[in-house]
This record gives structure tokens, sequence and C-alpha cells, in this order.
DNA sequence: TTGATATAGGACCTATTCAGTCCTATATAA
DNA sequence: TTATATAGGACTGAATAGGTCCTATATCAA
């Protein structure tokens, strides 16, 4: 249901420790000594994050990677996608036969609502509650209250 | 991040039409015709529903399967795990390198946080909830309020 | 008692996805 | 020009998911 991959446990540590100094430009080499993730796996996930618009790159000599935004505007969501990919709850649309259910898409739709409350937490919490040393709970402005319809 | 699995998205059309008629007992036979599940795929996933406390089996010529519990009060969470099994946020323990790394835990009880959030709308939301023609957001009984903390 | 009809439980195979590695190209600074 | 970075891709092995099949057991009806 809600498991995060490897690959994404890592990026987490990686961004971690760049969000505590956002200023320093970080090489690959030095994330993967501190993060302890090989560093062929290390640079794979850093090229993700770029990728995924979470990093900024320099190339060449003394080059290296920051962050792109405060960690305050980098929602889990963005993180999440930039390493697994976009993800929906359901594909649909793979099997042709169940789609012509009565029940099917119903059913399918409802789930779609709770993967969009699932979503809606995913986006509104940031890198920096990532390294808050305080849980989630406590912060009241992070609490997810009643969602709205739109 | 949150994916139902092809075989959860199976269950839900099974129990969805099991629910709207919680009083006939099913054989597996007929729920594949209806469901559209191949019929080996679907007498696996009955299976796995009563292991999971889902439904009740009844052995035998005439036998079948029934729902254990009414629709409102199976929780859709218990209806993944009857299929995906139990999962956690993360595994941790897997990887005693990162787990030694200060950042690693402090990152890791904040994503498990967030499974906890997760873990409370599955909880909530139920089977009676899957098959409502009404959307999710419209049920005020149903809406996430404001977490509590622990 | 026997045969037909169900579920129970497990072994098993295959396809896909995930994790991890490696190679070559390109950009930059000294 | 050389050393040091990242960029982009191909590739491999391991793990997981999806799906099938076989044998055992329980129940009902003739």
């Amino acid at each position: 249901m809600v498991r995060l991959s490897k690959l994404t446990d890592y990026a987490s540590v990686i961004l971690a420790q760049m969000a505590r100094q956002p200023d320093v430009l970080w090489s690959a080499g030095q994330l993967s000594e501190d993060s302890s993730v090989p560093k062929p796996t290390c640079i794979k996930l850093l090229k993700l994050l770029v990728k995924g618009g979470v990093l900024n790159s320099t190339q060449g000599a003394r080059g290296g990677y920051s962050l792109a935004r405060p960690p305050s505007q980098i929602p889990v969501k963005t993180i999440i996608e930039a390493i697994e990919g976009p993800t929906a709850i359901t594909e649909c649309g793979t099997d042709e036969t169940l789609c012509r259910l009565t029940d099917h898409c119903s059913v399918m739709s409802r789930w779609r609502e709770l993967g969009d409350q699932v979503d809606h937490i995913l986006t509104k919490t940031t890198l920096e509650d990532l390294i808050s040393p305080h849980t989630l709970y406590a912060r009241s402005d992070r609490r997810i209250e009643t969602l709205e319809v739109h």
C-alpha cells in the first residue's frame, strides 16, 4: 500500500543532509561517503533528483549539487516522484474487460479519491518537515484538516 | 508511493459485488464469472480474503463465500493487507549501515508518521464507502479531521 | 456409501519491476 | 591540456507480483 522504495529512502537521507547546509555545493563523492550510499547508486539518485527539479547541478571540476529550492518548498511528493516516477493509485485501462463492469469504475473512483487524500498529505509535507526534530503532529500548520471538495 | 496491486483491484471489485447482496453465499465460479477475474486467480484471492478475516467460507457442495462482517465494518486497510500482506512504510533494519547514520533514523520517524496518517485514512474508509455512489468528500463522517497525538 | 461439488493449502512458473553497476560523453577549472 | 566533475544511457542480477495447477478435504444428495 504505502511503501518507500529503498532508493527513495536513500534519497531522503541524502536530501536531509543537503537541507541542513543548503548553501554548500555537494559533490557526489562527498554525499556518498557521508550517507553510506554506494557511489554508483548515489550518482544515479542525484541525476534523478536533478531531472525531477529537486536539485540543481553544476558540471565540471568543482561542480556538484545543491537544492533547487528551500526545503520548505520541496514537497515529499516531488521527491518520491523524482525517484519512483509518477504513480497513480490504479493504472486503469490495462484491463479492458474489467473496465466494462458496472461495479469496476465506480469502485475505482472511490479508490482514486482515497489516492487524492494521500496525495494531499504528501504535497503538504515538505523536506523541511522531514528534517525537523519535531513530530509532524506537533505542528498545527501541518495537521491534516478537513479536505475540501473541488 | 500509493499503488493498488492488480490483485487488490480485482479483490475490491469482487468484494463490492458481494457487499451489494450480503446475504448470498457466493461460489468462486459465480464470482469469477461476474467479475471477469480468471477463476484460478479469483480462487486465490478468495482464499487470501478468508485468511485475512474479510470473508467466511463454507466448504463442500453448495458451499461458498460470504462477508465476515457488514461492509461498514470492513476497513479498506484490512482488504489491502489481506491481499498484499502487512506493509510498513520502510522495512528499516535491512540496511545496518544506513541505520547508524545520525540523519537516517530521524528522517525515518518522519516518514513513519506520514505512513500513520495514510493508515488513518485507510482504516477510516470501509468497504461500504467503496460501493457508495457518493464521493467520500460528501460524507461528513468520513472526512479526515485533525489527527490526534497518541 | 458413493459421487459430484465446493473450498484448503501449497508448489510452481513467468513476467515485470527494482536495485545496483558500468561505460562513454561532456562540461569546467587550474 | 589534464584532472575532476556531472550527463546519459545500457546492462545485469535479484526480488516481487501475477497467474496456474495439483492434491487433499469437507459437504450434500442420490
